[in-house]
DNA sequence: ACATGTTGTGCGTTATGCGTACAATTGTCA
DNA sequence: TGACAATTGTACGCATAACGCACAACATGT
């Protein structure tokens, strides 16, 4: 065996570490501000100003950023690398329609979504159809793992050893009143959710929300988001029937086998 | 002025090469095909192909792309890329509601479309009330720019000297029988929709399809697909009133300024 | 069987990106 | 208005990190 180099010195000769840091930049650029600059992009990506400035250039040069002065935005062409995946996926030609379809007999949004690290990420969203309710939530965005209803049905699809670490880990940010706090007591909604086959979440991460997911595919998950005391009991049982159709169809497609 | 070293030889010390190969690789995953190999990888991007393995396996290492075997595929992370533009420009705060609340009540599915170089891309996108007809695009997704309404729509908004040049040039692929093939034609669709402030286009694209496509703000426009004979020509006027009260809504909350 | 096309991976070379340093600019308090 | 502080833009020497040739192992097809 020849002496591999130490892993922390010594860089991964597969590894393009310019590439990595490049992207590095385009991910700080997350919405939660609309333009950055330079020293910010440095700062937030802990890289050296030159570096930082060599890969927004770089950016602005391939037209995935726009600079106006000296603040750096991202540029609409982002969209077209989602559109890759979204169209591998067969999205819009086999899941959106059905979703659309559930969501209008059910009157309720149904959102499609898949696990990116301790997130929940947001795949397909159907509008609801006479809903005047709107979260502001599009693809792409990403949603607590352990407090919403779809991130837990994803914890339920995972391997159940590896979960009590996940869980543990995280730092458990508090987003009501209501959201759990207790590592044993999420646990135990994911076992339950793992169980039963869905998962219903009250007011643990928008007060006053209602979650319920079910899963559709090993690391696929369908749900919606109601008003609490809009729909009664039977209501919530009406959309689990509605969500769980949805999700059978979906497998019938057969579009999300890959993730 | 210093003698700045020949472009073409000597790369600008501003942009980062390596970043630039990367992003090509990220690229060619346009979901035509759902895998790719690194042979084909480094075909497309033209790379060599150790090249293109440093930036497949980069990619990897940060998690946009999936391997599996031999075959690379894009996974559903670069879907937060998009989420950072969609959440910086409030998409699915502030236009979403808008574009479902109008299309529900004309009926028909709307779209957002901004431009990136000669392809109309597609922003956000309502679902259609009762609509049963979909057609499979999704926000990401890329539309000719000649040859649809909205592309013609994003045209009429740019400068008309620069448009001669970029109808001109494109080789004016004939989709339908009924494309238009002739540049001063299109051209003239294109001033015209700059007159009216608006733009109808029949079985271009799509047989069957006619298009209809409104401008919201400089570089963003608002349209809807409908097919021939669904609605008459007062069906027309109903959706074309419909997309102007849907683009004066939006630019009321004026949430489209940066393109 | 050979021929053709993959794929994975060393490794020497040198182009390439790194980051310090300086200059120019903006903002802020007196 | 001053002078100070904190940004920003840019250049350039140096070391590293990316390049791409080359080879070997494997697959495919004629």
């Amino acid at each position: 065996m020849p002496p591999t180099a130490d892993s922390s010195t010594q860089q991964d000769r597969n590894i393009a570490a310019t590439f990595a840091k490049g992207m590095a930049v385009l991910e700080v650029f997350d919405g939660q501000v609309p333009a950055l600059t330079l020293s910010e992009i440095a700062r937030l990506t802990g890289q050296d100003r030159a570096t930082a400035r060599r890969g927004a250039l770089t950016l602005v040069h391939l037209g995935y950023l726009r600079q106006d002065g000296r603040h750096f935005s991202l540029t609409p062409r982002v969209l077209t690398l989602a559109g890759g995946f979204l169209r591998a996926h067969q999205i819009g030609r086999q899941v959106q329609p059905v979703l659309n379809h559930h969501a209008a007999a059910l009157g309720v949004e149904i959102t499609l979504a898949s696990r990116d690290g301790d997130h929940a990420l947001l795949l397909a969203q159907s509008t609801a159809h006479g809903g005047p309710i709107s979260y502001g939530f599009t693809p792409g965005s990403r949603l607590p793992l352990l407090h919403t209803s779809l991130g837990r049905m994803l914890l339920a699809g995972e391997a159940p050893d590896r979960l009590e670490g996940r869980i543990g880990e995280a730092p458990l940010t508090r987003f009501t009143e209501q959201s759990l706090t207790d590592p044993a007591q999420i646990a135990a909604t994911v076992a339950a959710a793992r169980q039963a086959g869905y998962v219903i979440t009250d007011g643990e991460f928008e007060p006053g929300i209602v979650g319920i997911a079910v899963a559709v595919a090993p690391h696929a998950v369908l749900g919606s988001s109601v008003p609490r005391g809009r729909d009664g009991a039977d209501g919530l049982d009406a959309i689990l029937r509605g969500l769980q159709n949805c999700a059978s169809e979906l497998r019938l497609a057969g579009a999300l086998s890959g993730l």
